[in-house]
DNA sequence: GAGCACTGC
């Protein structure tokens, strides 16, 4: 990200100056002159890429006054020959949208936005789905901030980056240009943004990297935050930090876009800021409550899944459930049991699509296809169910569904701050949650949702909303973030939802551990610089301190592969085999020189020529997530190169290379240490925790020595510590001195185990040293 | 001898 965002940087100083001297040309001719004071249009004659326009023409813009606009005006302005903003002839695809977009729920209330707009710095809006929001809004902000004037950009957040993309098409399409032109997006590893760019869809996480650098958020005039109720750790934080901002830019304006729920809170946290509802184009929904509670939800779902089939009118399914084995066991159940339905009562046919995250991304398109046809002519209807993940309650809508079968329930991430560990676990969902997967059942036709709890379970045991993630993550990795953003006071950051104090504490203390923060809290420079990496703060810590150990090629290899879902691909019906592949990789001291190996060998058949996706299929490995690690490999060389980081590997040859490489793991990895409880026991204790732990059994570790090293801790049936290389106890001593301090260790076996090794190793020295002085 | 809800930088 360092290259493309400093020149990112350069370019709008660019626009500044040159914006500069435009308006001291522009105040010369007097306000009336319609010449091509635009910085963004004259780029149209000299860039090559403006299909040879005049940027000498007459705009209705010319005649808007900043923050003074109407809906009249921008109404006339779009409906005009030329489009305002490039001089270009509107095509016709432009006049077909532009009626559809007249008909979403919002355009009937621009004046009425534009009314709060002219009179707010901070504005609540809340449209439900279907009220044309995310696409409509910033387009009235653009008619309404006129970009060209002043050569500040107007950013819109998702989310989730094909949000961002698809966004980012669909408006420029309805403003009749080229994406990547005046209407862009930013997103990691993607910046389609240019010198013309007047507005930017980005994602959250995008707009808080930029911020970084830019703690003003200067670039910008506008900042709409949309989605803002899904509450993401990214979102949470740019609310706290534009109101801020707010007060020291009073020429910033801040407009937060909601679902409808939490509309309240959010208004009462930006000093009850001005709140305009929308109403959304959705069909209703008929709610079903099972009389009892249900003693088995998966038994449930599949019996309701069948019964909606045998008596309910043509329309697809949509089932939720929690996980990956789940969905393809429900399946399988459905599946069979359709079979029976078939044959035994004449049912029609119904085509059963899993969907969760980790599908390959041609299985998860699979579940658009429709729905299959009766059987015989004149036979009963078709259909298809879906059962799926919370990724079909956000991240994918599906059009046709009619019925939604809700269980309630959901994987959640959970972090404990007194273990340390961040965990999934299988909870109850929330209100609005529930409401959002029954809204799925009526997008293109009144619908139902058939819900496995009771009325009275809905009502008093569902909390309202789900908790956000800021109170429900490892912070550290924000922690630093903030500190680098200049927020000084952790304490006083006024978050919408502030973390426990504990979770808080942890966080600085680890901070201070990996030497990221001082005594004091204050940012380092090792600190300054991990912050520059989009890494776990551990993961940035030890690939900077990787060139000490003369491998910071390797490092830089394994933090990119730890970054991405595993590369190992272990089909249900060829475990076996994938297994066998994987020893072809293993190194018996370590996973993470397993996984180095084998990005090694996929690197070297890449050099041969080979087909990569047949390599990878015959290898099984995951081509995804092996050429998206060498993508993030590839972002973060460059992050190393800017700030001097030096790319050095110690020769194959030397008996030192795996050894150096396990030793730099620690300079990250010192607090995620465990000891074998006794020499044959297959327990561990972790190091200060204290807490019990197996290996995992994905291990290619052969021979686990007394020590090991995890990149993590994982709570399932059992407590496991996954991707493990085996070190000496030794090192620890030497590398991390301070949080190895046996002076300050606590008492116990680790301590003691400790205490005799820098003994043996103070004996050993001393020996040496009375040998070579003979 | 297990198993990755979902995002994001």
């Amino acid at each position: 990200m360092a290259s493309h965002d400093d020149k990112g940087v350069k370019r709008s100083n660019m626009d500044d100056n040159d914006q500069d001297s435009k308006r001291i040309k522009r105040a010369e001719n007097g306000d009336a002159a319609p010449e091509k004071y635009n910085p963004y249009l004259a780029h149209l004659n000299e860039d090559g890429n403006g299909n040879g326009t005049n940027g000498d023409f007459e705009s209705p813009l010319d005649a808007f006054e900043r923050h003074k606009t109407t809906a009249v005006q921008a109404a006339q302005a779009e409906d005009s020959e030329l489009n305002p903003w490039t001089g270009q002839p509107h095509s016709q695809r432009y006049f077909d949208i532009l009626k559809v977009r007249r008909d979403l729920p919002v355009h009937k209330q621009r004046q009425e936005f534009l009314d709060m707009y002219h009179n707010t710095q901070i504005l609540v809006f809340v449209g439900e789905t279907g009220s044309g929001k995310t696409t409509q809004i910033p387009q009235y902000v653009l008619y309404d901030e006129l970009p060209h004037t002043n050569g500040k950009l107007i950013a819109c957040t998702q989310p989730r980056r094909v949000a961002a993309m698809s966004v980012a098409q669909r408006v420029a399409n309805e403003l009749d240009v080229e994406l990547g032109q005046e209407v862009g997006y930013s997103i990691r590893f993607e910046n389609r943004t240019g010198p013309k760019t007047m507005l930017k869809y980005m994602t959250d996480g995008q707009l808080l990297r930029e911020s970084m650098h830019d703690h003003d958020m200067s670039r910008y005039s506008c900042i709409i935050l949309d989605e803002a109720h899904e509450r993401t750790l990214a979102t949470d934080i740019l609310m706290a930090l534009l109101k801020q901002i707010a007060a020291r830019r009073s020429d910033l304006k801040i407009i937060v876009m909601s679902a409808t729920l939490d509309a309240q809170k959010f208004q009462s946290y930006f000093y009850n800021a001005p709140l305009l509802a929308v109403p959304g184009r959705t069909h209703p929904v008929e709610i079903f409550y099972t009389p009892e509670p249900e003693r088995d939800y998966l038994e449930a779902a599949v019996r309701t899944v069948l019964q909606i089939h045998a008596t309910e009118p043509e329309g697809d399914i949509l089932l939720f459930l929690t996980g990956e084995e789940e969905i393809e066991d429900a399946c399988r159940r459905i599946s069979l049991e359709v079979d029976d339905m078939i044959r035994e009562s004449d049912a029609g046919p119904m085509k059963v699509y899993p969907l969760y995250g980790t599908l390959p991304p041609a299985h998860q398109q699979r579940i658009f296809e429709k729905a299959p046809e009766p059987l015989r002519k004149g036979g009963r209807p078709g259909r298809k169910v879906i059962v799926s993940t919370n990724i079909a309650e956000t991240s994918l809508t599906i059009d046709g569904i009619v019925y939604v079968v809700d269980p309630g329930f959901s994987k959640q991430k959970i972090y404990n701050p007194r273990s340390r560990v961040e965990s999934l676990l299988v909870s109850p969902i929330s209100k609005a949650s529930a409401q959002q997967r029954a809204g799925r059942a009526g997008r293109t036709r009144p619908g139902k949702c058939f819900r496995l709890y009771t009325e009275k379970a809905f009502k008093k045991e569902l909390i309202e909303q789900t908790y956000p993630e800021i109170l429900r993550s490892n912070l550290a990795n924000t922690v630093l973030e903030l500190k680098k953003l200049g927020v000084e006071d952790l304490v006083h950051f006024d978050l919408m939802d502030p973390p426990a104090p504990e979770t808080m504490m942890r966080a600085l203390e680890e901070l201070n551990y990996l030497a990221c923060l001082d005594d004091d809290g204050e940012l380092t420079r090792l600190g300054g610089l991990a912050s520059e990496f989009p890494l776990d703060p551990a993961l940035a810590v030890m690939l900077i301190s990787s060139p000490e150990f003369y491998c910071s090629n390797e490092i830089l290899s394994i933090v990119s592969l730890l970054s991405v879902p595993s590369i190992w691909v272990r089909p249900n019906n060829a475990r076996k085999r994938a297994d066998e592949m994987k020893m072809q990789f293993a190194h018996p001291d370590g996973d993470h020189l397993t996984l180095l190996n084998a990005y090694h060998a996929y690197k070297g058949a890449e050099t041969n020529g080979d087909d990569m996706k047949r390599w990878c299929h015959e290898h099984f490995l995951s081509y995804r997530h092996l050429s998206s690690a060498d993508n993030v490999r590839a972002q973060l060389k460059r992050i190393m190169e800017t700030h001097d980081i030096s790319l050095v590997s110690t020769p194959f040859q030397d008996k030192n290379y795996y050894t150096n490489i396990r030793r730099a793991l620690l300079a990250g990895f010192f607090m995620q240490v465990a000891m074998r409880e006794s020499s044959n026991s297959k327990v561990y204790k972790t190091v200060k925790d204290d807490q019990l732990v197996m290996i995992h059994p994905s291990t290619s570790v052969t021979s686990p020595y007394d020590w090991v090293v995890y990149n993590e801790f994982v709570l399932t049936t059992k407590q496991y510590v996954r991707t493990v290389t085996n070190i000496r106890p030794e090192w620890l001593l030497e590398i991390a001195p301070v949080y190895y301090d046996l002076d300050t260790f606590e008492k116990g076996e680790i301590k003691s185990a400790l205490t005799r090794i820098t003994d043996k190793v103070k004996r050993r020295q001393a020996i040496k040293g009375s040998g070579s002085a003979r």
